[in-house]
DNA sequence: TCTTGAACCTCTAGTTGCTAGAGATCCTAT
DNA sequence: ATAGGATCTCTAGCAACTAGAGGTTCAAGA
């Protein structure tokens, strides 16, 4: 049975993460030694790793919650999961897709910029008047 | 003068956004309509416009208030307001960059997935453990 | 002029995914 | 036996808003 330091060290999740994914019902209650302190045992270490890498992955624990219902019920079609992993793709893919015009629209700003004095500055004036962008980009990146 | 709805409506920044910005310092206090009501003037909406489009480029609240002071002092050298727009250049490619090795990542895992049942879904297996991964990911996306 | 209803006001609390700190207790190594 | 690191619970804070309650003001139609 590991402390939870020891888990936090093997899984690379942090030790007030761990206690908030229990807080929250992410990881079940853990067993407690006579003074009190979380045991954790491998199932409980195999749970941890698979959130710790479904976040890596930029998965929501909304997400996770469900990814790990699915993954204790062996025998349902994987169909589910899918759908989960799919979304997540395409919201990656349009996140991208913002960044990448964000990005053109940082770099024409900072090309067109004189290095003179804040009153011809491009970066400001471009940050002042969205009409000048060749891009529209709204909403969240 | 623009009630507080008009303002909205001018520069797609919604309402209670607009008084949050207020409450944080970064619009200045209203004016006043004799019924205690938000009014805005010229200024007023060409700063929030900057705000606006700036948090659309990814600014943080804490740069654009940065910026901001920039674009207050018209005499002073723009190489300021350079670092910042660089910084999150920078900070855009990153991102992208990760999240192009998530996308990667989530295609292999999909493509290998052949639509069965949850316990040979490589989508939970590669989820499952880390060491199936090609790349490393770590850090927020 | 009155009235209705949309827009406005303040205030608190909730969101996501944690992180930081206080103050107390436990465990382990010397 | 004791020192000090690890753990416990609890509260509060971060970004950047969003939602709702409960009350006031404003503008347009009858």
């Amino acid at each position: 049975m590991l402390s939870i330091g020891k888990l936090s060290a093997a899984t690379g999740v942090k030790v007030p993460t761990i206690r908030y994914y229990e807080e929250i019902g992410l990881l079940p209650e853990a067993e407690r030694s006579a003074g009190n302190q979380r045991l954790y045992g491998v199932m409980a270490q195999e749970r941890l790793a698979f959130i710790r890498h479904s976040r890596d992955l930029g998965f929501s624990l909304d997400d996770i919650r469900e990814l790990l219902s699915l993954s204790d019920r062996p025998d349902m079609s994987c169909a589910a999961a899918d759908v989960i992993a799919t979304r997540q793709l395409v919201s990656i893919k349009d996140r991208i897709m913002r960044l990448q015009s964000l990005q053109q629209e940082l770099e024409r700003m900072l090309t067109q910029c004189a290095q003179g004095t804040i009153s011809d500055c491009k970066v400001i004036e471009a940050l002042s008047n969205h009409e000048c962008c060749l891009h529209t980009h709204h909403g969240e990146v």
